[in-house]
DNA sequence: CGTGCCCTTGAAGATCTTCAAACGCAGTGG
DNA sequence: CCACTGCGTTTGAAGATCTTCAAGGGCACG
């Protein structure tokens, strides 16, 4: 069964008996959506922890203005609203489903009782959480020091080792990721990013198109990532 | 036994019986710090989790450069390092002990027996985390698509909530607060910290003087923070 | 073949940083 | 008691970075 080995391999329920496994997709109901559809929006009251079975969610918050914040991207194997369910509030972020997408949805009563019956689980949602804390927390320190060409740097390396693909001539993002896009993830606008792209493609970094970039010199970009000519925001603590 | 009522009344051991407690305490250490220490440093591995008994910690993070941040501060019945003992890595940031500071410590092992024994601990951990996760979020957008004076404001709100004291003329948060700090908290520099609470001081908004600041009318700022210009990053989604 | 979306580029200008200089308060030591 | 010194703060001026707005190009898709 195809389900019982991407539960396994997920880290919500790596370590679990297949028994819990074979427990949790009982009390799991099956969704999907269409692209562009929304699963959950940010401020509805949380009901359903959700883990991406294929396809991709993307989750976003908006600001009082309009504007887009993409906090990341969920695939295959990963779970979300996670934070929702657990401290029994909203959701945090509305999730896009990119594409056609296949989910498993855990009500909040049911992955509590899971979590209650199986303390592994709970530990292994700790973890995860943790995690995802850790991450966004990296990312703050990011916006709130650094400038946008290297927190675009950032962004492109992390969408790197999520999807990325080995092609003739480099590594492909293997997603449609728009200018936009890249602009939300790294709190500037699609028109700076796309200067920021049309700069490093001419020094041959990378090579980009419509929704579209490969990453054909990957240290330079780490370069790029660490050594950019910094903003000494705030003061040192000598 | 004061102890005893700290840990009841802490998100991390609410709801737990007074044996659990007990328990607790009996495997935890006790741990002072005076002004300036630093209790654990960013990038070691993450050996104890604190819960803060009386004083204040810094939560700080160091861009390459040696730029400051300032994640959280953390008051008596607060615990960090959460993140770090759940999920087995590093300490994620720098924690300065702000005057004497008096802290219960779990290490690792005996925290995740804790968890392993006594499953509700385990939930108020999970919740713990989210909520966390879910306030850092929140800062990660406004830092995003906010402009400086209105992340002020909202730094300046969160700290009447967590250390608010009333006095005549207002709230004073009640902590030392330079404006350099307010700059590590929103991702701006002191500089620009002290000419927007200038400006406001002019407004009657708020009284400031050397680490110290007092509200004079909260709903100035909550207006402030809400309804400012704003700086409309990222396209609308229509 | 048109239409919509994504992308590019330029120019103007707002916001914020950077640097320099100086003020004032608090604690220290003569 | 007073000057000295350190540190947090203020303010001005210059300028870098990034946003905003406008105009137009190009590719994909219907």
């Amino acid at each position: 069964m195809r389900l019982l080995d991407l539960l396994g391999g997920s880290k919500l329920f790596q370590g679990a008996d297949r028994a819990v496994l074979a427990e949790a997709i009982a009390c799991a109901r099956e969704q999907r959506a269409k692209a562009e559809d929304a699963v959950f929006r940010e401020g509805e009251p949380a009901e359903w922890l959700c883990l991406v079975v294929t396809g991709r969610l993307k989750l976003t918050q908006v600001g009082s203005d309009g504007a887009e914040v993409i906090l990341r991207f969920v695939g295959p194997g990963e779970a979300t609203a996670a934070l929702a369910v657990f401290d029994g509030a909203v959701y945090p972020a509305t999730a896009w489903a990119e594409g056609g997408t296949r989910m498993l949805a855990w009500s909040r009563e049911a992955m509590q009782a899971l979590l209650r019956t199986h303390p592994v689980l709970a530990l292994n949602a700790l973890q995860l959480v943790s995690e995802r804390l850790r991450e966004v927390q990296e990312r703050f320190r990011e916006l709130a020091t650094e400038r946008v060409a290297q927190r675009i740097a950032r962004a492109l390396l992390r969408l790197v080792r999520q999807t990325g693909r080995k092609v003739e001539g480099g590594v492909l993002i293997d997603m449609p990721l728009s200018r936009h896009d890249l602009a939300a993830m790294t709190g500037t606008t699609l028109f700076t990013v796309s200067r920021v792209l049309s700069e490093w493609e001419s020094q041959g970094i990378i090579e980009s198109g419509r929704e579209r970039v490969v990453i054909k010199r990957p240290h330079g970009l780490v370069a790029l990532a660490e050594d950019l000519p910094p903003s000494r925001r705030g003061a040192e603590r000598p």
